[in-house]
DNA sequence: CCCGTGTTGGATCGTCGCTCCAAAGACGCT
DNA sequence: AGCGTCTTTGGAGCGACGATCCAACACGGG
């Protein structure tokens, strides 16, 4: 079976350029946003780094740290290319805006923060909403949970996205008619039971996922407007 | 070696009770529950049950199949069980918290539900939801966004609880020593770089999840009460 | 020139979800 | 009772995955 001491001659030759921490996770990063969650394996960054597991692991903990390492990245971007200036106000819509759109244009980011939230970047967020916060004059006692809450929303439609890219990945359909799909199920509901989810069928099939989330953030900055006289 | 067909005698004796698809589901709810959401493996179910592959495959498409089933039950028994008396307010509060109180018992639940939001049960969840804010005057045009931005929410909540669950099994750390060290890291961040985290340590030392929940939850309900005048 | 330190490639391992098929019951029919 | 069909069961085996491990290489300081 010729062991592995077989060596004789054909090794194949080594690469001639350095591989570095930051090109692998940048590989990872192409990789995730061409084939989605599920197409970053060990075995398809040694392909596409022409390289062995070896010098992968030499760089990188293991696949939950390359793929930690590529959401920091994504987040960090984010944050700080949103502007600073204007209303407090205008600059929490962008910032969360910023990352919603981020996670839309990257939804294994999404799928990534559900399984490891409060990463460094993250807090950096966190951060910057909790100022935000003390900026709307909300009092002390209650912006804990009121930063905590924003960020939870975000979070969860950050999930959504991510599963609905999944959903859609290697599908022959797009957005739309996957939308349709799910109109015409619903349509099909039977409306004594199910009469609101009937009656909304109409809003599911042109909504904008962007609006909609935006939508929520003012709904949130109105709830949060309240806590001041409290 | 052997092959298959070295039956010969000892064919291991086969089940007298017959295996059936709640069975399966409802062990591997057990499997859930007692070791976290990557305990559940087919082997583990196999050797649960004293059968094989074959059985379970019978009764179940796939894994998915699997998760996606057990995650309906709980669903499912968190609404049947939720009051329908008192206010609109109430009710969405109970229904919200019930939620919240199951994804706190099953972590598991919430992960799933991250993967595979829009299952049958949520529609429910979502039916209801949606008419209470019907109930709570919320105006037709805009009721779908703000049905929409609870459901994503409660859904950002969970997938916080499974993710700070999965970081606690198989650790001797219990939450309070977890809190505490996470407390302590912030403590020494940077004060100019972190003001309000730093501000906010105290806080998350002795927070209670569910009543930061529910702060949530009333901030969300505050600001869709200011919907109706609009 | 040579050796040590930092890299690289890939054979190999253990585990996973899942497929496949022969054997074993259950059951109706004559 | 004997027979044939259909359902249910158990487990060997497959391919893919993440991860480990080590021999082979490159290169720079002495």
């Amino acid at each position: 079976m010729a062991h592995r001491t077989a060596n004789g001659s054909g090794q194949t030759p080594r690469r001639t350029d350095s591989l570095s921490r930051d090109l692998i996770i940048q590989t990872a990063t192409e990789i995730l946003d061409g084939g989605g969650e599920n197409a970053l394996t060990l075995r398809a960054l040694t392909v596409r780094l022409k390289t062995g597991y070896g010098a992968i692991y030499h760089h990188v903990a293991d696949k939950s740290d390359l793929l930690a390492a590529a959401t920091d990245d994504v987040i960090t971007g984010v944050l700080s290319r949103t502007a600073t200036t204007g209303s407090p106000r205008e600059i929490l819509r962008l910032l969360t805006l910023g990352l919603f759109d981020a996670i839309d244009a990257h939804p294994w980011v999404g799928a990534e923060l559900s399984r490891q939230p409060w990463r460094p970047a993250l807090l950096d967020f966190y951060e910057s909403i909790g100022r935000l916060l003390d900026a709307l004059a909300v009092p002390e006692r209650v912006r804990f949970d009121a930063a905590g809450t924003l960020v939870n929303y975000v979070l969860g439609v950050a999930v959504q996205n991510a599963a609905n890219a999944r959903h859609l990945t290697g599908r022959d359909t797009d957005r739309g008619a996957f939308l349709d799909t799910t109109a015409a199920k619903w349509a099909q509901l039977d409306p004594d039971r199910y009469p609101f989810v009937h009656a909304t069928v109409t809003q599911l099939r042109d909504h904008d996922d962007r609006e909609q989330f935006l939508a929520g953030i003012d709904i949130f900055l109105t709830g949060i407007a309240a806590l001041r006289s409290t």
